[in-house]
RNA sequence: CGCGGGAUAGAGCAGUUGGUAGCUCGUCGGGCUCAUAACCCGGAGGUCGUUGGUUCAAGUCCUUCUCCCGCAACCA
């Protein structure tokens, strides 16, 4: 049954370093949809890919020594590897390097030019030289650089902008006539109140401050700058041309909808819908802006040794376990938080205990109770009607789920299937009436409503463990998988041979994998520390270290910082005279017990000034990991004594 | 008052337009034995952060304050 095209999108992932799992969780909750639609009967089309081009590339592919299209093949090759990895079925994966996405742009970014949307200018800034920035007033620190602190000039730079003033009450209008366009809804009130009604400012849509990009076809210092390039592949990438466009564009555009990530709705619901409008083309049906994956409270970073990647994970749990886990973990409208801890309890919970059992289970007694073949199916109670009905609603509270992306409540929906089952075993007690053989038939007819609400259970889980709906209706030996055949109760067919029970997820100690892991963390933040401090320090000579005076010190008097969440003020006598020291230890220690201590002072550091305190000097302590730091004290010694 | 998000059972969360406060995990007790120490039932546990207000009715709307988490500034 068809009905009708859907066309859907991911963002596409910047090429500058190996997404983590977090950046991951996109792709999945994306294919979750894109199956479900498939399954529910739409024709569909889904998209992702990668955004390769921009300044910050090209620095990157310079520091390696490569060239930027080097780097770029490898890491897009990285990005499309975890996408296959996570089972993801996407139908087409574009680069902004394509040849054919490159032609468009150009042949977009000339038509709006010509029609006059987009203008020669210029861009008036401050502008530091060594670093071939602009900034802005806000952005800089006393009049100064922000990156480097050197002194900055105003400069000009030449620029083509694209009119989004003239586009905005159009813009305006949709956003306010379309109520369903920006999801979650709190996010459109933003964009209205924040961005649109306060008046748009035109949009810098060239640099010539780098060269990694897609060229200007008509101003050869000029190349594209990421907003047209970017979000137009999500036409190139069905066939778009201003010249006339392929079939496929006019099947699939407009798309129905933009999956991306919170921080990028500003770009998708108001410079993509302008430059639409000013290109004739429709706009997409909506914009789905996701939340946030967090790792634990903490968030993912490299020094931390805490970045988890796809891959990791699915060679742990397997690719299913983690689809599962994201897709029911993650919460529609606020961030989300993942961890080993809960990952490993849900793993064992619904996967191993509610679900796995459950199949287990069932195609334990079907074979020990009639050799794997049920034959009959008729022998009808009352309370099975409860239980089939309970069964076929799964189905639409699903449906709205989806529609409403809240995925996590689609998933839990199947759960409960599952948990509904387990109970309509202890309801009907098969084992009791495999004692009596005048129950023969009802034993038969209560395990042949356990294999279809278990078919049914593997047809729904279809979108989120693919793998896993596979292996169940091959364990019951069944085929049928389609839309309809979920409709009502009672495709599967009796006097079929089922095949044997095999656990489909075996439980997992979480004591031992956790400790696991520990080790593993472990090693990887030494690796991390040690490659990126051991072997990036420099020797000096002894004249270098001479140059640094070190002097023992005593704490005459300490206080914490107002305003300053690491700062702690230290007042130390260093046998001379008193002095004020700023310290970022305020996580690890309190003022009054560092009072009367004696530590090792850096004294001949030139002063800074840290939150409003001269700093004069600096005292020693030692990172003994990533979140622990111990002052280094000498007591016994003299203050003023020096150190060498 | 730098911006933003939050505070609901031991933990993690849901509570749509105001109408009896729920779910998962854990815990305690019971049941069952087909199954992966699993499954099923029941209990305990919450003055919904604080103050005041609107209302017949507030977790939900308005207000005061407190605390927590991101970002910004700060780990000399």
């Amino acid at each position: 049954m068809n009905k009708g095209k859907y066309y859907i999108t991911t963002a596409i992932a910047y090429t500058s370093k190996k997404p983590h799992i977090g950046n991951s969780y996109e792709i999945v909750l994306t294919d979750a949809i894109a199956r479900f639609k498939r399954l529910q009967g739409f024709d569909v089309f889904f998209c992702t890919g990668t955004d390769e081009h921009g300044q910050k590339i090209e620095e990157q592919a310079k520091e390696e020594g490569i060239t930027p299209k080097q780097h770029v093949d490898k890491i897009a090759g990285e990005i499309k590897d975890i996408c296959d990895n996570l089972n993801t079925t996407y139908d087409h994966f574009i680069r902004t390097t394509d040849d054919y996405h490159e032609k468009a742009v150009q042949k977009i970014f000339k038509k709006l030019y010509d029609q006059g949307d987009i203008y020669k200018s210029s861009y008036e800034g401050h502008y530091c030289v060594p670093c071939e920035s602009f900034f802005t007033e806000s952005q800089l620190v006393d009049g100064k650089c922000p990156d480097c602190g050197r002194e900055v000039k105003l400069a000009k730079e030449e620029a083509y902008f694209l009119k989004l003033s003239k586009y905005q009450k159009q813009l305006e209008e949709h956003i306010e006539n379309n109520p369903d366009f920006i999801y979650p809804e709190s996010r459109k009130k933003e964009m209205l109140n924040n961005f649109i009604k306060p008046g748009l400012q035109d949009l810098c849509v060239s640099r010539t401050s780098f060269k990694w990009g897609i060229p200007v076809t008509f101003d050869e210092n000029h190349v594209i700058y990421v907003w047209i390039d970017a979000l137009s592949n999500y036409i190139t990438a069905l066939g778009y041309d201003p010249d006339g466009s392929s079939e496929k564009y006019h099947k699939y555009w407009p798309a129905d909808v933009h999956i991306i990530g919170k921080d990028i709705i500003r770009f998708h619901t108001i410079y993509w819908p302008i430059m639409l409008m000013a290109l004739g083309e429709p706009l997409p049906k909506q914009v789905y802006g996701h939340p946030w994956l967090l790792f634990g409270t903490d968030k993912m970073s490299k020094s931390k040794g805490n970045v988890i990647y796809a891959d990791e994970l699915t060679k742990r749990f397997g690719v299913d376990a983690v689809r599962y886990y994201l897709l029911s973990e993650m919460p529609h409208a606020t961030d989300g938080s993942i961890s080993y801890e809960t990952m490993i309890e849900r793993f064992n919970s619904d996967l191993a205990n509610t679900l796995g059992n459950l199949v287990n289970r069932t195609v334990a007694m079907i074979n020990k109770y009639f050799d794997g073949v049920l034959p009959t199916n008729s022998c009808e109670e009352e309370l099975d009607k409860e239980f089939k009905a309970d069964i076929l609603s799964a189905l639409p509270v699903m449906e709205k789920a989806f529609d409403d992306f809240r995925i996590s409540d689609a998933v839990e929906a199947v759960i409960n299937s599952a948990k509904r089952s387990n109970k309509y075993i202890d309801e009907t007690a098969p084992w009791a009436l495999a004692k009596d053989e005048e129950k023969k038939d009802r034993l038969s007819t209560v395990l042949y409503n356990l294999l279809e609400a278990i078919r049914i259970i593997a047809v729904e889980l279809s979108s989120f463990m693919p793998d896993t709906s596979k292996a169940i209706l091959e364990q019951i030996n069944c085929d049928e998988a389609s839309y309809e055949s979920i409709l009502s109760f009672g495709a599967a067919k009796t006097g079929v041979k089922v095949g044997t029970a095999t656990p489909l997820f075996n439980r997992i100690d979480a004591n031992v994998m956790l400790a696991e892991i520990e080790e593993e963390m472990k090693k990887k933040a030494q690796e991390a520390a040690n490659a990126a401090e051991i072997a990036g320090v420099a020797k000096i000579g002894i004249e270098d270290f001479a140059k640094v005076d070190l002097r023992v010190a005593e704490i005459v008097d300490c206080e914490s910082v107002k305003k300053a969440k690491k700062l702690l003020k230290l007042t130390v006598f260093d046998g001379v005279a008193n002095r004020t020291v700023a310290s970022g230890i305020a996580k690890w220690y309190k003022p009054e017990e560092l009072i009367g201590k004696k530590i090792i002072l850096v004294s001949n550091l030139k002063p800074a000034t840290l939150c409003g305190i001269e700093s004069q000097g600096m005292i020693l302590a030692a990172d003994c990991s990533e979140d622990d730091v111990k002052v280094i004290f000498v007591d016994g010694i003299p203050a003023g004594s020096k150190v060498r």
